[in-house]
DNA sequence: AGGTATTCACATGAAACTATTCTCTGAGTTAGG
DNA sequence: TAACTCAGAGAATAGTTTCATGTGAATACCTGT
């Protein structure tokens, strides 16, 4: 038994890896070369030079699909302006926040304490009035005279949750400002987005805007071929490959986070089987992963009312029916009881219903039945392939 | 037959409530000078 | 008297409950032919 196992490390360790650097294919990477967005960058950076010379630029909004480069982009020119500065003594700071991480920067609180936080200030995570945070902040950015460039990555997910009134605020900052000045870069995934603002914030935010087409196939093989001639061992990736990552992530309006992820995971299996070639089979095997890895995540860290809630959905599922609210809600009832867990309302039920829709574990549609009332007709999303898995873990969780 | 009116079974919204986490403040306590 | 402790007040936030209102179309109910 030993015996085998050391004989497993040896011959892992001999093995030639099929990744040089697997970081090259993470989503936190910022690339030196962007293929395919010249033109954007050279329009931002057209933007935002002013700063250069330590005049406020103007906001600047970026709107495009996931994946289709404006964090990348963003980040990278910025980059180069604040390495610029530095190279020339000027006071210029960046900082890149996205608003949609849990617990970090998802209402105005936690915007305002984070961003204090990245100039150096300490600001507790609760207990404070709001007001008393915006005076930290600015008494922090205050203390030195710099120009400022915020990166506000996803604002549109914020304004969703908590309404626009913090980019009002935000804006207005600038006016009390004596020592330094602010300039924003807001990156929203949705077109839409500015339309039902408050106009005062739109047109102060944005001053300029750049749309960030998605990628087509072609694009985004160029792109994948770049980052997989870092990222693997010559040669180790099967010819169609990469064409097959570019086409099925450009079925998904050209997502480069998703086809990159996908080489990346292929990689990943194909090195597990102990393969010398990451073939298109894997391809396949990879997305499924995925997507599996995704569910089960989501599943497995949701509290015990809502995964009672998929799990009942789930059962409903498996006898082949029609599911509404109403059965659901009965079902979850007994669940309940038998669980020993305090029942939730109807109307709670329903939202949590309409959450793992929005989390596309299913999904619902809101029908009439006509006499027979108004509910939600659900389906179940999640590829049989994968369902018993998904089960398992639930029955385990909920210790059935 | 054709047109209205009902009605069902929830959806959807808003507000209020609960519980938790955390700060700040000031009263009371302690220990050293 | 300075330093420390500790309870209470006040904030932010997540997750719910309560109350109120909305709604699409299958049926029930008319109506005049």
């Amino acid at each position: 038994m030993g015996d085998k196992l050391s004989k497993f490390f040896e011959d892992y360790l001999n093995k030639e890896p099929l990744f040089v650097n697997k970081k090259i294919l993470q989503s936190g990477y910022t690339p030196e070369n962007i293929p395919h967005r010249d033109e954007q960058i050279k329009q931002l950076a057209k933007v935002l030079a002013p700063a250069l010379r330590k005049e406020k630029p103007s906001n600047v909004f970026i709107y495009g699909k996931t994946g289709s480069g404006k964090t990348c982009v963003s980040k990278y020119v910025v980059n180069e302006i604040y390495k610029t500065c530095k190279k020339n003594k000027l006071d210029v700071n960046v900082y890149y926040l996205n608003c949609k991480m849990k617990k970090v920067a998802d209402t105005e609180y936690r915007m305002i304490a984070e961003l204090a936080r990245g100039f150096g200030a300490n600001v507790p995570a609760t207990g404070l009035p709001t007001e008393e945070v915006y005076k930290i902040f600015i008494d922090t950015i205050e203390s030195k005279n710099q120009l400022l460039i915020l990166i506000l990555d996803e604002i549109d997910q914020l304004v969703k949750k908590i309404g626009d009134n913090i980019l009002y605020n935000l804006t207005r900052l600038n006016s009390e400002l004596k020592n330094c000045e602010m300039a924003f870069i807001g990156i929203s995934n949705d077109l839409t987005f500015t339309e039902n603002m408050d106009p005062r914030v739109k047109s102060s935010l944005s001053e300029e805007e750049l749309v960030f087409p998605p990628y087509n196939a072609i694009q985004l093989q160029d792109i994948l071929k770049e980052r997989a001639n870092l990222a693997f061992r010559k040669n180790v990736i099967e010819e169609g490959a990469i064409e097959k990552c570019a086409a099925y992530a450009a079925r998904e309006h050209g997502d480069a986070r998703r086809a990159l992820e996908l080489l990346r995971v292929s990689g990943e299996l194909a090195e597990r089987d102990n393969q010398l070639k990451v073939s298109i089979k894997y391809i396949d095997d990879a997305e499924n992963k995925i997507e599996r890895d995704r569910i089960l995540d989501i599943i497995k860290t949701q509290p015990k009312q809502q995964q009672l809630t998929t799990y009942s959905i789930l059962e409903f599922h498996n006898k082949g029916k029609k599911i509404f609210t109403g059965e659901i809600y009965g079902y979850y009832l007994d669940l309940c009881r038998r669980v020993g867990l305090k029942p939730l309302t109807q109307r709670r039920i329903s939202d949590i219903i309409a959450e793992l829709d929005m989390l596309g574990i299913i999904n619902s549609k809101v029908i009439s039945k006509g006499r027979y009332g108004r509910t939600r007709e659900i389906q179940v999303t999640i590829p049989s392939s994968n369902l018993t898995k998904i089960e398992e873990a639930l029955k385990e969780g909920l210790g059935l």
